[in-house]
DNA sequence: TCTTTACTCAAGG
DNA sequence: CCTTGAGTAAAGA
């Protein structure tokens, strides 16, 4: 067995994702730096292409700026899921991002 | 191999 | 606000 038997990236995201409590949002820049990566790019993707809007939270995460980024279902839907959750949105932007900034 | 992509950072306009 | 360029990783052609 060797060290590099890492489950597929996609996955790695999935299970962090249902980390983040309800009312709690993580940023992608987060994510990857617990995956060991710096490809920030390649978590988003991972969403991007499953959309799981319903098995995984994937609404929760957000960019490092605060930016809500996108949805595969719409970003409107994202921000109506989010505020929903308690976190306030302000023109795509997320209100107090530290506030409700889920760390690992 | 090349391009695109739900990213991020830095720099310039 | 906008675009470039660089850094990085995965999917599709």
């Amino acid at each position: 067995m060797n060290p590099k038997s890492f489950k597929p990236f996609d996955e790695r995201c999935y299970e962090l994702l249902l980390k983040i409590p309800k009312g709690k949002v993580t940023t992608y820049k987060e994510m990857a730096l617990v995956l060991g990566t710096k490809a920030y790019r390649a978590v988003g993707r991972a969403m991007a292409k499953n959309r799981d809007f319903v098995v995984v939270p994937c609404h929760r995460v957000v960019c490092s700026d605060g930016k809500v980024g996108g949805y595969a279902n719409g970003v409107d839907q994202k921000i109506q899921l989010l505020e929903r959750e308690g976190i306030p949105i302000l023109r795509g932007k997320v209100v107090g991002l530290e506030l409700v900034l889920y760390r690992f």
